[in-house]
DNA sequence: AAAAGTTACAACCGCGACGCC
DNA sequence: CGGCGTCGCGGTTGTAACTTT
């Protein structure tokens, strides 16, 4: 990443200056040492890093605290593991991140939050400090920019370890990925989408066609159905899938973390030569509709003109404000949406402690961006609602602000919820879980949901605080309710069919869900798109993930 | 050209997990 | 079982480099 020398590179000084040079720094410079010694802190000398160097190839990596004692280095172990780990281990990337890189970062982040060490282990020579920056860096220029954190058809989970608190986030091109044996093959989805029309979001033609709907897709063997996934507290509904759920998901900790070795899993991009790929089609891993928000038209994250000094949404938990919906009722709100995608509204079934994400970073930038939106004028008159579920608590809790109005730009044929407001709400951190019933219309009103859209039953998954990536219910995009038909219509992204993939997804949830599960033959779905929104990808070098360290 | 602001990154700090005694 | 040491992770800070005014 960083292509310019170290201060201490650039400034190198003499091995036998190293110590003396420590000493005569600032406060920070110093620290004193359990056993008394002056311990030198601050920027590493190029002398330093010989030494360490020399000693770990010695000794070995561990038992940092001896190297201070052993190699005459004045520094604490913590340091000593700091650089050796971040700077000085061999195989070290440096320079900037690869668009592969970058994406893979967004949808690991995206999928398990702020784990850093854990996605360094998907991107071999990127270091977790390397990647924090990174992210942080993004967070802000993002930010800035008025810019979603995630690009509006990313598939994110975001986990709180301690509440087992999830952020899942279905991408509107979710598809279905390919079983094969025990290894998955998903195929890649391009954000090209997001460019068109929108030079903005730089970001966007650089994410990673992942899917985590592959996973789930995987498991129920449905390919047609949007996929479920923890959104940071928003249930998002994939855009026109035809979805068709089994109950009886095995818990998370069957499936979240294979052991390594155990675990395989591909992209397959539509260039893919992989002979593989032609069951992509077979099982029809897209859906009608999908990618089908040009996200200049519908992205309520997209920037907003001016300068933006917002209140911060509501996002307090308003249990009993029933008020707050109001006006969602005749504009469906994500957390009806969830309803059907969910569950029936009786059998509503999350778990407690299912949504808090603790990414600090995650959660300020999509403070930020709510923030932003429900500032803006064109998101203030409609006030939708988003509930939090603690403790099996349904609360509610009021979001954001979605105006009408912006529905009233898009071009094509709307539908009172659309990406806009599952922008907004996907990235508003504030919990968001399903409220289950407030007018939504049944799927069969709903504009192009004419497909099949069977409502996912029973789809809490147990046990999910296993490694973090529980992964409970299951937040649906918005858009997965526009129906793809009408979509297409005034969308030209909507023939992008292209696919996304989830390779994280499928790292974590591992292949015995799907050995575990029956299969449900993919039936019904839309067998007439499936081929073709394969082909319209052309993303290249999209790292391979079977090859990439599995998750500890 | 200088000042001010911004960006990017290295490094530090605090905390928790883990293992050993 | 508790204390201690080590290690690793995630958050934060400091600052050089860069950009803008």
């Amino acid at each position: 990443m960083n292509l310019l020398p170290t201060k201490s590179e650039k400034e190198p000084i003499a091995e036998d200056n190293i110590f003396s040079h420590s000493i005569d720094e600032g406060s920070r410079e110093k620290s004193i040492g359990k056993d008394g010694q002056v311990l030198k802190k601050g920027p590493w000398t190029s002398a330093e890093d010989a030494i360490l160097v020399e000693y770990v190839k010695k000794h070995g990596e561990g038992n940092w605290n001896a190297v201070q004692k052993n190699s005459g280095l004045f520094r604490c172990g913590k340091s000593c593991r700091l650089r050796w780990a971040n700077h000085l281990k061999p195989n070290l990337k440096k320079g900037a991140f690869s668009m592969e890189e970058e994406e893979m970062i967004v949808q690991l982040h995206a999928k398990i939050g702020n784990k850093w060490a854990k996605m360094a282990t998907f991107l071999p020579g990127r270091t977790d400090n390397e990647i924090k920056n990174y992210w942080n860096t993004r967070i802000k220029r993002h930010q800035r920019a008025g810019l979603p954190l995630y690009p509006n058809n990313i598939c994110f989970q975001a986990s709180d370890e301690n509440q087992q608190t999830q952020i899942v986030s279905c991408v509107a091109q979710q598809h279905s990925g390919i079983l094969q044996g025990n290894s998955f093959d998903i195929p890649g989805t391009g954000f090209e989408n997001l460019n068109n029309g929108h030079a903005d979001l730089s970001y966007a033609s650089s994410f990673p066609d992942l899917s985590v709907s592959s996973m789930i897709c995987h498991e129920y063997e449905s390919p047609d159905y949007g996929y479920m996934d923890n959104v940071n507290h928003v249930k998002q509904v994939d855009a026109g899938c035809d979805a068709t759920f089994y109950s009886g998901p095995p818990s998370a900790s069957q499936f979240l973390m294979e052991p390594p070795g155990q675990l395989t899993f591909r992209l397959h991009y539509p260039y893919d030569p992989d002979p593989n790929f032609k069951d992509l089609a077979t099982f029809g891993g897209e859906i009608p509709g999908r990618h089908a928000f040009p996200i200049d038209k519908f992205s309520a994250s997209r920037p907003l003109s001016g300068a933006v000094k917002l209140e911060l949404p509501s996002l307090q938990c308003t249990e009993t404000d029933d008020s707050s919906w109001t006006l969602c009722h005749s504009t469906p709100t994500l957390d009806a949406v969830n309803t059907y995608v969910e569950s029936s509204p009786t059998t509503v079934s999350l778990q407690p402690e299912a949504i808090s994400p603790r990414s600090s970073g995650l959660l300020d930038a999509l403070l930020h961006e709510a923030q932003v939106l429900s500032g803006s004028k064109r998101y203030s008159s409609l006030k939708c609602s988003s509930s939090v579920i603690k403790h099996n608590e349904m609360v509610e809790c009021s979001g954001l602000n979605i105006s009408e109005t912006e529905w009233e730009d898009y071009n094509g044929p709307t539908y009172p919820l659309g990406h806009s407001a599952a922008s907004v709400l996907k990235e508003c951190t504030p919990p968001v879980c399903g409220s289950l019933s407030h007018g939504f219309p049944p799927f069969k009103d709903i504009p192009g949901s004419q497909n099949t859209f069977a409502v996912a039953e029973h789809l809490s998954i147990p046990n999910m605080e296993e490694e973090n990536l529980s992964s409970h219910p299951d937040f649906y995009r918005p858009d997965a309710l526009l129906g793809s038909d009408w979509l297409e219509e005034g969308s030209q992204v909507a023939k992008d069919h292209s696919v996304l993939s989830d390779a994280v997804t499928t790292t974590l949830l591992g292949h015995d869900f799907c050995k575990e599960h029956k299969i449900v033959p993919a039936g019904t779905s839309s067998d007439h798109v499936r081929g073709t929104k394969l082909e319209s990808h052309s993303r290249g070098k999209i790292p391979d993930v079977s090859q990439m360290p599995e998750l500890p």
